[in-house]
Order: structure tokens, then sequence, then C-alpha cells
DNA sequence: TTTATATTTCGTTAATGGGTGAAATATAAA
DNA sequence: TTTATATTTCACCCATTAACGAAATATAAA
């Protein structure tokens, strides 16, 4: 019960659960999903936190890089795929969860220098 | 998207996942409910009021009475036996979910009027 | 080493949300 | 009508949490 209320706290929250669509498409690092969500740093990290915590991510450290991908689902925790597949079932064609699958396009075709910097993101939003 | 965080959000409350549960096997009277999650009436409204606006339940007025039941699921929208049986899948051998059924048939099995009464329940809660 | 960058941790603030009791509402019984 | 009961609404309190900036941590580059 603990285990299934952290899940679903998780996903009681929409940043959160842009998170975990933008996922879907592949791993991102910290500063990447930062650029989606709009949010600072230290927000967007206690998010990846609660979502790790809820075992729906999991991560790989590469340099000063942190990569966050969709955790993955064993025979003795089905959970994650069905969960996962559930949020797609009801989000694909959200225009939300569509706009920033569209802004990630633009994030993963430039050079991460281009757009990993201190404050000024010089990526077109709109 | 709005849709489904108010449905995540329902679900982000051990009180009312327990509801949701405990109505599987039937339609309950409020007063029922209260019995369960030995929570007072309004704390109990507010919980059914929330799973309602997520459409996850429905009720139907019987006198004095409300009786609640788990929405239907329609063809336009399975979302809720989609998510009913999420919650089957993962909680149904939990021990909470187990020892409340066991509280519901206990409250089945006596006549209303023995325990939907002011303060003082006689029915035996271990 | 020093400097720069990516991320997390910490402390704080503001908003949200669960809990309650009292009052309001609705219906049934007296 | 008055009284009793079931439920909801309202106002409030307290706990939780999302958001941020600043500081701490970690790693890479100079």
């Amino acid at each position: 019960m603990r285990d299934f209320m952290t899940v679903t706290k998780a996903l009681a929250d929409e940043n959160r659960v842009r998170v975990l669509m933008a996922l879907q498409e592949g791993e991102l690092c910290a500063c990447q999903i930062q650029e989606v969500l709009q949010l600072a740093p230290s927000t967007v990290s206690k998010h990846l936190a609660i979502l790790y915590q809820a075992r729906l991510v999991e991560f790989r450290k590469e340099g000063r890089w942190v990569y966050y991908r969709l955790a993955a689902s064993t025979p003795a925790r089905p959970f994650v795929e069905e969960t996962l597949a559930w949020l797609r079932r009801h989000l694909s064609d959200d225009p939300k969860i569509r706009a920033d699958h569209e802004h990630l396009h633009k994030i993963r075709a430039v050079p991460r220098e281009t757009w990993c910097r201190p404050a000024t993101s010089t990526l077109q939003t709109g």
C-alpha cells in the first residue's frame, strides 16, 4: 500500500507527469528536463528525486551530467510498464504533452552547449 | 490533461483509494463508508466529492441516504474500468484493503440501524 | 591549483490539502 | 409542525508540498 501510494503521489503533479511523458522518447539529462519544464534547477531536481523514490525513473551519471530514463519493468514488478502504458493511453494526444515533445525535438536538434548555459536560453520556445 | 490530473490527484490519498477498493464489492451508503474509514462524516463527504469530481464514482439518493458506487465505464471513457483494474491488480492483496473488506462484511451482516447511529458504534472492529 | 558548469541539498515562503466541528440542508418519522 | 437522522457545506487549523535562491557538492576544463 505504501509503495502504491508513493507512486500515486508521484503521479499527482502535472510537471512530474510531463517528465514521464518526455522520457518515453528516451533518456534526458537533468538540464534538458529543466529546459522543457521551464522551472528552476532545484525544483526539477526535487521532482526527479520523487520520481526516483517511486521507482518510476532511473538515472546514470556521465561526467557532470545526470541522465534520467524510465525505470525498467521486471517480471517481479510489472508496475512501471503498466503505469506508463496507462499514462500513454490517456495523454499521448494531450496538447501540452505534444508541445513538450516538439520542444524536446528542438532541444535534441542542437548541440547541448547551445542551450545548457547560464541563464539565457537562445532556444525558440514557440 | 486537466481531467487526467484530477484523477491522479484523487488517487493520491490513501483513504480515497480505500473507498474505491471498498466499492468494488458493490455500492455503499455514505455512513457505511464512514464506518470503514473511521473518519468524521464531513471528511468522508469531502473525499467522496473529490472522487465524484474525478468521475470515479457515481451516487444515487434514497431517502436520507446516499449510495455511492464505482462509475460505469463507457466506450467513450474506458478510463474508469482501466484505472480500477490497475488498483485491483496492485492492492487486492494489501493487508489494509483486506481488513477493510472484512470490516465491510461485518457491516453488511447487521441491519443498518445497528451501527448507523449517533456516535457510539457497537460494531467490533478488530 | 583555480575556474566553470551541472546537480543536489538546504532553508524559506506561499499554496494546497486533509482533518475536524458547527451550521446548513434534506428527508423521514413523530 | 416538531424532532431526529444522513449528508453536505463552511470556516478553520495544521501538515504537506511545490516553488525558489543560495549554498554545497561533484566533475571537468583551464
